[in-house]
DNA sequence: GCAGACCTTCGTCTAACACGAAGGTAAGTA
DNA sequence: TACTTACCTTCGTGTTAGACGAAGGTCTGC
């Protein structure tokens, strides 16, 4: 089973562009081609690459998921630098849903502010109306 | 209770850099300066800033955040309007937290897969030592 | 035998900063 | 007074991770 550059990117959520550049970067260096020169895409590659969104998403450079998969080339040596830089994304992301989190509340607070105005047709002059009173709403 | 510039980027947790850009791009339209043309930042400004990296953290463009900030000048009459665009922002956010959730799960099971390679001494050729076992490790 | 739909590479453009350079000002100090 | 240190400013370029258009090749269907 294979797949255009477009499936993949279909598939994947993520675009043709993303995808190009990642191979030009040396992140699918096992991409084949066919007889026309286009890309294709087994399984495995597209494995791969869900493996890079999930880094990339996460937050993880270009470079380091280079890096990563670099490593895992070197074989079996390499596993522990693999598992530390495993350990500092889990924590990184953790840390991210936290922060995600606590943003959240903020704008929630917001929307039900706006949604009480709405509802009690209050107009926001009843409040003294200025910037600062807007800016958090605490 | 002013601050410096420096103060405000250590208590946000934000570099001097965004702070000046946001200032520059008129998203801090009320920042005074002093008489060697300084800016000084006042509690209120700290308050509209920390919305900043509130809205940037959880993926607004820095032009979708200066468009919020005129709105709330415009006065009452951009409720709707603001309300909106609070409610898309929380929808964003909670659409991010879960897919942040979804890879931390493939990121833990990498650490879990690392952790038990180092703890029994297994190396990773145990299993046919290719990129593709390796991928996302299901 | 040509249009349309793909594909490629190449090159420029963008957002949101990051950072260095050049130069001004203020405070501490020898 | 002169000098150093430590800020600040503006200006301008660099960076990351793509987004996108243009030019041109190739396959397919009519």
């Amino acid at each position: 089973m294979t797949y255009t550059i477009h499936e993949v990117a279909e598939k994947l959520g993520i675009s043709t562009y993303s995808i190009r550049y990642y191979n030009d970067h040396g992140m699918l260096p096992f991409v084949q081609r066919d007889a026309n020169n286009n890309r294709i895409f087994h399984d495995t590659d597209l494995e791969w690459l869900s493996m890079i969104v999930c880094l990339r998403e996460t937050g993880m450079s270009v470079k380091a998921i280079k890096h990563y998969q670099d490593l895992i080339q070197e074989g079996d040596d390499t596993i522990n630098e693999r598992y530390a830089m495993m350990c500092a994304q889990q924590e990184q992301t953790l840390a991210e849903i936290a922060d995600l989190k606590k943003h959240l509340d903020t704008i929630n607070y917001k929307v039900a502010h706006y949604a009480s105005i709405l509802e009690n047709n209050e107009p926001d002059s009843f409040v003294p109306s200025n910037l600062r009173t807007e800016a958090v709403g605490k």
